[in-house]
Formats: structure tokens, sequence, C-alpha cells
DNA sequence: TATTATTATATCAATGCTCGATATAATGAA
DNA sequence: TTCATTATATCGAGCATTGATATAATAATA
């Protein structure tokens, strides 16, 4: 418990945060477990890129409750067997209940760590919006 | 494992998040681990409230390694002795690591949850200071 | 006076998650 | 032949949450 040490936080957030990772990767097309982790230290920038043995674990009980169905891939170039995953119509709505769970906390996180006044999601999206209209 | 209900999310989400707002908390000023939690109901609207099975053992840990100090107090009215905790050096700059972890995270739980560009906060920042100059 | 609500701290079992180490395996390139 | 890359999988240690349970003092209410 070392709170000094950026990682201890970092390890901490991600607790919360690989999850619903995984499934918006996989809400961009089938993906298997080493190219989903690839695909995480890509969008992250290397920021949030969970390790082997967590990923793993993660996709079989996602499997296993059937957020998403696993397809045996004989590839023809590269090493070994793949095993594709593919997010079912379940698994879309898991994703989406993370979405609006993370919606509704951000806020609070922000306040937490700004002293600027409460900022929420709507906000931000309308100026973005107005920005793109310009 | 219910991915469909809020309420795993949320949970999900706290373990990253409880520990900063104890912080964020105690550096508004010393408090006791009841106090902190009704603190915490307030300023997350009851949306990041943890249960004191949590509370007393993070206030516990943050004692043993030196990040807050504490002190009994007898008060003069209401009920129970108190025990109330008071930030340390060290506990402020375990604060100030954990506000930039998830400052370097937010970015990317944006990626993650909206389809917009990436949003950084130093723009989000730009933008509000835009608004009150307005 | 007796009961209830509030204030307050604390522990425990069950469960779940990360990390890092370790193992296995196939193939292309040097 | 050796090394790097691609790929999956498991395990223990450590840590964190929830919900239940226990204890205790006092103010307010009936």
């Amino acid at each position: 418990m070392e709170l000094t040490n950026p990682d201890y936080w970092k390890s901490l957030i991600n607790i919360g945060f690989t999850k619903i990772l995984v499934l918006k990767v996989l809400s961009c097309g089938p993906n298997h477990g080493y190219g989903i982790l690839r695909e995480l230290k890509s969008i992250t920038d290397g920021c949030c890129v969970p390790t082997f043995g967590s990923i793993y674990p993660i996709l079989k009980e996602l499997t296993k409750h059937g957020y998403v169905e696993v397809k045996e891939d004989k590839q023809l170039k590269g090493a070994q067997k793949r095993r594709v995953y593919t997010l079912t119509e379940q698994g879309l709505k898991a994703y989406e209940t993370a979405v609006e769970a993370w919606r509704s906390t951000i806020p609070y996180i922000y306040k937490a760590i700004e002293n600027n006044e409460l900022i929420f999601l709507e906000d931000i999206k309308t100026r973005l919006s107005n920005k793109s209209n310009k």
C-alpha cells in the first residue's frame, strides 16, 4: 500500500475500468484475447493495459454468462490457434449499462480531482457539438 | 456477475474511487469515520457511498502507513467517542498522486463511453474558464 | 420509565479482481 | 539452431467490497 506511487492508483482504477474497455473493443467487432490487449494498448496509449492474468479470466466469465460467443479460428498464417469472441445482444446491453454507470459517476470524479465547479457530461457534449457546428 | 445490473458496475467503479474520495474529504479538514461517510453521501448525491465495512479498514490502513493521524475526541454532546483523522503531509502527497492518476485516465474513459472525439481535461478547463469570463 | 432513533466504531465471511510468475505451443526470421 | 512474436491458460498472494453482526452512549419520544 504505497499511495504515493502512481501505479497503486492506476491498478485500483483499472479494476473498474478493464471490463468496460474489453466490452468496448468487442463492440467494434469480434476479437481474440491477445488482439484485445493489443487494441487496449493502442487506444489508451499504454495507459490502461491489463495483464493476461486478468484478460483471460474475464473472457472466460463473459463466455460463461452469455455476454460473448466464442469460435475457434484456424488462421492461415501466424502462430497459435485463436479463440475469437463476438459480443452477443446481452453483451451489448451490458456495455450500455456500464456506459451509463460511468456517465453518472464521472461528474463526482471531477469534483474529487478538480477545484472547478461540477461538470456534467451533458454540458461537455453541448460544448462539443457547438464547436463542431462552427 | 450480472453485468446488466448497474449496481455491479457502480461497485466495480467504487473500488477505484472510494479511497481518493476519503482523502479528498480529509483534505478539506479533519473528520471521523461516520462523518466522512455523511460527507461522501452529500458531495456525491448518494452516488458513491461505501459501507462501514470498507471505510473503517481504509482509515485503519491510512493510519498504519502514516497518511493520517488519529486523535480521540471526547465530544461534549452526542453519542460515542469519536476518532478524528487528520491528513498528514504524506497523506496530501498521496491525494495529489491519486488526482494525477485519475486525470491521466479520464480521457480514455471518455473514449470508452463516448463516440465523440477524445476529450482532454485541459480542453475542458479552457472551455470552463471561457464560460465564466463571458 | 421504557423504547426508539441517532450517532459512532469495529470485525468477519464470502466474493471478486489485479498482478506477476510460470507453462505451453506454433511459426517466421536471423 | 536460436530468437522473437503470436497466442492461450492457470495459480497464489494481496487487496477491496458488500452485507451482516455486535457493541455502546445519549437524546427524544411515548
